[in-house]
DNA sequence: GTCTATAATTTGATAGAC
DNA sequence: GTCTATCAAATTATAGAC
């Protein structure tokens, strides 16, 4: 789904892959919409589950740095942007809740981005440069990936953490 | 294509909306691959067709403000992220001929957004300040449109502006 | 819990009448 | 150039044996 988006993944080819038959798929995810919502869930914990881990106690500027290796190791392991790229580029387009997860996903790495800025910035514009860094990260990603280029998303990076640097 | 992707279109589909047979679609478009070449040309024709109309003479950081006003309303008049940005999200799962396309489509905005910026700029340099502009709006749609608030679009182009001033 | 088998629908694509 | 008719394959999903 990373790579083909949620219309472009079946149940037979998934199964495939993983070397059982389409009706056990069906077991654990009923319908394709679940399977897609189960996707994120589990994408959403493992992302930020390696933030956590990776940031300890460190300084508001080596937290945005952490963050951005996050985005950066996605395009070096799977030449792929992020799972919830791709859904947020079909979002219009994806079953409600599959759609909501996405959303969720994004409140929440502004979120944590939000927590990488200086203290004294108030909620709303907090909100608005967190989204300016997710956008950035999240296009580069798309970009790059597009390109074959991945010079072009360590630029984006390299001025992300230039104008957030404290 | 621009909500659903590549893969959730079917010319079914396409025909019923247009109000013909899908039979009539494959005169004109014998594969798929084609319609998306086709379409991917159209709207990189129309695109920077609008561009130009609406940049005439203008002055280096008018040129950036026209260019961001045109992804802004393609926010407003659709709801919906770039055509080349859905497709760019699926690129690594699309047939070459669209991936291409879309790649060429990405190389030629940063060829524009390169022209809005200083002249004394090394061309290495050019291009990756080229790709951050780019990406920051490519990702400031896509956020903008999952999170359904323009008002995050709009930050980022201000972002966008202020660091790109002359 | 995994399988076979299959239903019901949709898909991309073609042949040929008009 | 648009249609009807159709193909072969693929799709999501279910029923029921083991």
């Amino acid at each position: 789904m990373r790579s083909r988006g949620y219309h472009g993944v079946s149940f037979r080819e998934l199964a495939d892959d993983v070397g059982i038959k389409s009706a056990s798929v069906h077991y654990y995810f009923p319908q394709k919409v679940d399977l897609a919502v189960a996707l994120v869930a589990r994408y959403s914990k493992t992302f930020f589950a390696g933030l956590d881990k990776n940031a300890g106690d460190a300084s508001s500027s080596q937290l945005l740095r952490t963050y951005c290796s996050a985005y950066r190791s996605a395009l070096e392991l799977s030449e792929r942007a992020c799972l919830c790229g791709m859904f947020g580029a079909e979002s219009c387009g994806l079953p409600k809740p599959v759609a909501d997860a996405v959303a969720a996903f994004f409140e929440a790495n502004m979120v944590w981005i939000g927590r990488t800025l200086p203290k004294d910035i108030a909620p709303r514009t907090r909100r608005i440069r967190s989204a300016q860094i997710l956008a950035a990260l999240q296009g580069g990603l798309m970009i790059a990936a597009t390109l074959k280029d991945h010079g072009l998303f360590d630029g984006v990076v390299k001025r992300v953490l230039a104008d957030n640097a404290p």
